[in-house]
DNA sequence: TGTACTGTAATAAAAATAATTACAGAATGA
DNA sequence: TCATTCTGTAATTATTTTTATTACAGTACA
């Protein structure tokens, strides 16, 4: 992860739990999280799809959560963003002549798949609602 | 990691440990891989600094393994490749005027020492020659 | 003493990420 | 009704990260 789509999300998700309710623009969003706001959009997109928030458009639109913080993960939303291999890939072929480099890329991706969902059993141990309790 | 570090200091390790000793030259690795031999070299130089390899220079030199591949586990090569948080993380400072923005980096951080020791401790169960014994 | 390596740096190219800009469409309320 | 303030979305540009390329000094061998 070289990007910070986890990080953002779980700032927007955190935010909304505090709005309680009340709909946020995604120009706060943005001035919180300190990044363009067509991003915050582009990412409450996202988490629209996975169906962690709503949006209301329009004069005085905004988003909130749309479902109760206790009944999201951070596993859910780790899975929501992630875009790329936890460890990394090299986008080259590794050479199919190669005994080593023919085979690599299978093991490797059982590796990965294993790393991968022990991960996500981890983070989804806890809720938005216990993050966010953690700030006064 | 959007970077090829670990996949690619494994499949090194994992064609030096195929060697059983005898030096492999960076751009024989560099063709398994398929990625360029300076490249290789420069990844090889941090696993020389970890202690896993050894090369020895000029005409006929090569690299090899510096311990047994049972002594090598894949969270030690994890943390020898790593140069970026594992979920990820916004470049800009969040808004220190926001009571979320303010404190957010501090829970994020210790949400990731708890997520990237727990993936560490995974990674450190198998060695690489149980990543090797795979190799058919 | 030529050859084949590593070590290392500098530079360039490519890819990924983020920022910016723009604007249509929706909801509000004066 | 219509100006205002939002979202949704796309297109473009800028920036950063990653990878490739090139080059060459130094080392070891034969």
């Amino acid at each position: 992860m070289n990007n910070s789509r986890f990080p953002v999300s779980l700032h927007i998700l955190t935010l909304l739990n505090d709005a309680k309710g009340t709909l946020v623009s995604s120009e706060y969003l943005a001035g919180s999280i300190n990044i363009n706001p067509a991003l915050v959009r582009k990412e409450i997109m996202n988490l629209r799809k996975h169906g962690f928030v709503n949006s209301k458009e329009g004069k005085g639109g905004g988003s909130f959560l749309a479902k109760n913080a206790a009944d999201i993960n951070l596993g859910e939303v780790y899975k929501a963003v992630k875009n790329s291999d936890i460890l990394g890939r090299n986008k080259n072929e590794p050479n199919p002549k190669c005994p080593i480099g023919k085979q690599i890329n299978q093991h490797l991706n059982t590796l990965y798949s294993d790393v991968e969902s022990t991960l996500i059993m981890n983070l989804s141990k806890q809720t938005l609602a216990d993050f966010a309790l953690k700030f006064k």
